[in-house]
RNA sequence: GGUUCCAUAGCCAAGUUGGUAAGGCAAAGGACUGCAAAUCCUCAACCUGCGGUUCGAAUCCGCAUGGAACCUCCA
């Protein structure tokens, strides 16, 4: 099988990239995790789930990914929510953090190579500030430092966006400290509430955009990745200020793609806390199946928007428990006919990746698995069926599915369920069907027949 | 107002350099079956509208209509 060629949209350039790793094998992903003062909704999960493929995906043709996700512990609705709550940031942003976890857990995301803190990472921030306003990009105005957007000649790249345009279109800002309305904080000063850290900038916390090119350049220990993602909505400003800080502390991009994942939207409208639209997670996965917020999630194309439905959910749950008994059913009957495991089918196999590397195009490389699927069944129904290729197809499945973080469990055929099943037959052969339904009971509901 | 993006069958959705449209869901009919479930087979598109370029456009260009996002915290 000839190296695959992986080609992914660059929002950074506006276009679709022949994908080049800066050290093969190694491929660095970077991207952002929720801020952790509440139940994540369900989109949250949408990035989540598109960086668990892509290193899933980049896994099975030979690179090493390391996946890394922050969590945004320190923030002013952090501190918010700790004060109403009687609670230190801390006690609540664990509490949180746990929830989350939970959830990735049911969607079968791969363990993250690192999980930073921003709360752990606070003088490395400190001190990446003191460089900026050491080279200029950054002023304290009164007890605040913020970046001085003006000083970067390409801000505005990422979001197509001119500068002008920004400043035309700013809202009225009340904070004259500063010099220009776009300027961002670096570092703001904590008065009398809420956490602050003291550091040889002043007791206070850091902005959140600092906080992600901190953690990024700390974890990899290098001051330009492979990938960065998100949310399209933080596109602007999140990642432009991340960029220009970057420019202004390594003079590079800080990644060589920037990916940007479409929004979970709810009757057509962009799914957030702010409209009061959410969907927590936890509540959808409570609900339904992994597997099925999975395939919902891989249903559309990661850039497009996709409409959270209870319906679709529901179809998706289907679909899922579809796969999951056609596989157990094959894979049981193999078993009884002592039939060994089998070999992925190589030309599937090809097919499938292809599909994947052409920007993740999930649609195409689902229709391997959907077609897999049909010729397991028929060949389930079979009574000379070629067994041998059975169970290539059902290795084939298991692999492609594996990839596309599926996860189809069951327990192993047992002494007893052989026995049962010959015994099922025996009674249908001698038209003893009230013993064959009994049985046939027991034998379905373990997903045998 | 500025900047992006989207518009394909009842629903979801693919369509990489233009050559007459994958797949999934739902519905219907059929096959199989002692019955049921499951499974398999069959079945659907004037590609939002109007112009333009071209031998030929869902695919390129323009206009219109409809929708979304960002410009403020947001995955």
């Amino acid at each position: 099988m000839e190296p695959i060629k992986v080609r992914l949209y660059d929002t950074y350039e506006g276009k679709v990239r022949d994908f080049i790793p800066l050290n093969p094998p190694e491929v660095d992903i970077y991207y952002c995790g929720p801020t952790v003062y509440n139940y994540v909704h369900l989109g949250n999960f949408r990035p989540t789930v598109t960086f668990d493929l892509l290193t899933r995906f980049l896994n099975a043709i030979g690179y090493q990914v390391k996946c890394v996700s922050n969590y945004t512990d320190i923030d002013d609705k952090i501190i918010k929510a700790a004060l109403d709550k009687h609670e230190t940031e801390k006690e609540l942003s664990e509490f949180y953090i746990k929830a989350y976890e939970d959830c990735l857990g049911k969607l079968n995301i791969l363990p993250l190579y690192d999980h930073p803190k921003a709360s752990e990472y606070i003088n490395k921030m400190a001190s990446f500030i003191k460089d900026l306003e050491d080279n200029h990009t950054a002023y304290q105005a009164g007890d605040d430092v913020y970046f001085r957007v003006n000083s970067d000649p390409t801000y505005g790249q990422l979001s197509k966006q001119n500068i002008a345009d920004l400043v035309s279109g700013a809202r009225i800002d009340v904070n004259t400290k500063k010099e220009s309305p776009l300027d961002f904080a670096l570092w703001k000063m904590t008065d009398d509430e809420g956490i602050k850290f003291d550091t040889p900038i002043g007791k206070g916390r850091p902005g959140w955009h600092t906080e992600c090119v901190v953690m990024v350049n700390s974890v990899f220990k290098k001051p330009l990745i492979d990938i960065h993602g998100g949310g399209f909505d933080l596109k602007f400003p999140h990642h432009e200020n991340e960029i220009a800080q970057s420019e202004a502390h390594n003079h590079t991009r800080l990644a060589n793609y920037w990916m940007h994942v479409g929004f979970l939207l709810t009757n057509g409208v962009k799914m957030s806390k702010s409209l009061g639209n959410s969907i927590l997670a936890k509540d959808v996965l409570q609900r339904h199946s992994g597997n099925a917020v999975r395939l919902f999630f891989l249903s559309t194309n990661y850039r497009a928007p996709i409409n959270y439905t209870e319906e679709a959910l529901d179809s998706f749950d289907k679909v899922a428990n579809r796969y999951l008994s056609s596989v157990r059913k094959a894979t049981y009957q193999l078993q009884l006919k002592n039939i060994k495991e089998g070999q992925i089918i190589t030309s599937d196999k090809e097919e499938f990746l292809l599909a994947l590397a052409d920007d993740l195009n999930v649609a195409n490389a689902m229709t391997v698995l959907d077609r897999e699927l049909k010729e397991i069944n028929t060949l389930s129904m079979k009574k000379d069926a070629d067994l041998e290729r059975e169970a290539d197809l059902v290795k084939t499945f298991t692999y492609i599915s594996d990839i596309l973080g599926l996860k189809f469990v069951f327990d192993p055929l047992t002494d007893e369920d052989r026995v049962n099943l010959q015994a099922y037959e025996e009674a249908r052969v001698n038209k003893d069907y009230a013993k064959s339904d009994e049985l046939r009971k027991v034998l379905s509901a373990k997903g045998i027949l």
